[in-house]
DNA sequence: GTGCAAACTTGCACTTAGTGTAAGTATGTG
DNA sequence: CACATACTTACACTAAGTGCAAGTTTGCAC
């Protein structure tokens, strides 16, 4: 997560290098970090969302609880570590495309990576025990509107600074909703489940989604048939996967 | 707020008509209400964000503790009731739209309708002393994310129970997301500004934006002068305001 | 390795959020 | 007026989150 860094001790690397010693302390510091956010993980597991405090936590991950809030802002935000993760995976792959493709081309691509068991599973989890939790569910938008906004800096670094604000930022939310639909839609129609058969439909989704945004949600009597065809930058990409 | 309505006492007024007979006690619990919100508006405008608590909001307002509790679950809840207003005001200009129009037009013309200062001044107020607060701004994306489920249900039951879930989630979650992105680039170019001048900024950004999704966010090049042209359903309305 | 400074952990004390409960006060009804 | 019901309040309690100062570990120089 990105933004509790500003949580943590340590500023940067003593060395000017950019990972080639992590250090004992910051592999500690990594440890415990980890160890923190999946005791937090399990407990949700096991308790069920809102039984269980910082305290537990603190204590099955073996450390006091100044130190938990010494990584952490609050519970909500141990857990909400593993959506970051997520995203966080997500936005690197949307970096990694290639500069001249389409914005909706490379998040397609990006979200696509996503729906592979490995990446999917933790989310898929937190997505399910979080689902009737007021507090756990505020910090899911919090991180899909963190991950907005690193979109809106990429599409902007991407495009160049002459680009209107305005379009960046319908843009990168309205993708970012249609990602989220996709996987809302998805966990509704078939819970927490990640087989090769669901993942496929995750993925098909996601497709879909994004099809419908490129081609401007076009009225939905025709709303599949068209939204291929009605967007000639976003060229289905099903046949790519 | 609707969801704050499970921590309100009354459940139903007790004559069969709807809103005859207001009753002493439903004027006294509005009252009551209205009072601890702009309470808490008020000591957000002068204190700023985070430095007040509730038992100043309850003690401001003329209530105990407790009964700020009864009202509202939480601090940030108090404040955001103002957003809610605001969001509840244009979902109800929403489902006044006639049926056979498509969503995208009837959310632009309730978007449409929340450019009036009257509208836009207490929501672009709570905008702006909002703006750096982490728990407010979550606040706030969950009044949004409120909105879009309204607008998924009001979707739904226009277009029949055999529209694509992932066509409404998308939808909704897209018109919802262009008009934060309209509100928001409209807050950063032009802060608390509520002349007419500024609001027709504001107006002009919401059409910009229906048109954006429209027309299935055409490449930037041509972003604006494609947006309209690529996308039939939705003609412009630049010219019906 | 010895020593020292910086980073990290911890315990403690404190404020505030939020909730259950039971007793009090207002309101509507016969 | 009497009575039931809705609403307010005080009180007590659990838990979140923070500041601080003391302890412990790590990195680095000698």
């Amino acid at each position: 997560m990105t933004q509790t860094s500003s949580h943590e001790a340590t500023a940067e690397s003593p060395n000017t290098a950019e990972q080639s010693t992590p250090s004992r302390r910051e592999l500690n510091k990594a440890a415990t970090r980890s160890s923190i956010a999946s005791a937090a993980l399990d407990l949700l597991r096991s308790n069920g969302p809102g039984n269980f405090t910082v305290e537990d936590i603190a204590a099955s991950a073996g450390v006091s609880r100044r130190t938990f809030f010494n990584y952490f802002p609050s519970l909500e935000a141990a857990l909400a570590s593993v959506a970051d993760g997520f995203m966080d995976h997500a936005l690197e792959q949307f970096r990694l495309r290639p500069a001249e493709e389409s914005i909706l081309e490379s998040a397609q691509a990006a979200l696509m990576a996503l729906a592979d068991p490995m990446s999917v599973a933790p989310m898929a989890e937190l997505f399910s025990l979080t689902q009737d939790n007021r507090q756990l569910a505020r910090s899911e938008l919090e991180a899909w509107e963190h991950c907005t906004a690193q979109i809106i800096d990429a599409a902007r670094s991407r495009l160049g600074a002459g680009i209107s604000e305005l379009y960046l930022h319908a843009l990168a939310g309205s993708v970012i909703s249609c990602g989220k639909a996709a996987m809302t839609v998805w966990f509704i129609e078939r819970g927490p489940d990640l087989s090769q058969e669901s993942l496929a439909v995750l993925r098909q989704h996601l497709i879909d989604a994004m099809g419908l945004l490129g081609g401007g949600f076009a009225p939905p009597s025709n709303a599949f048939s068209t939204a291929a065809s009605a967007s000639p930058s976003v060229p289905t990409t099903k046949d790519r996967f």
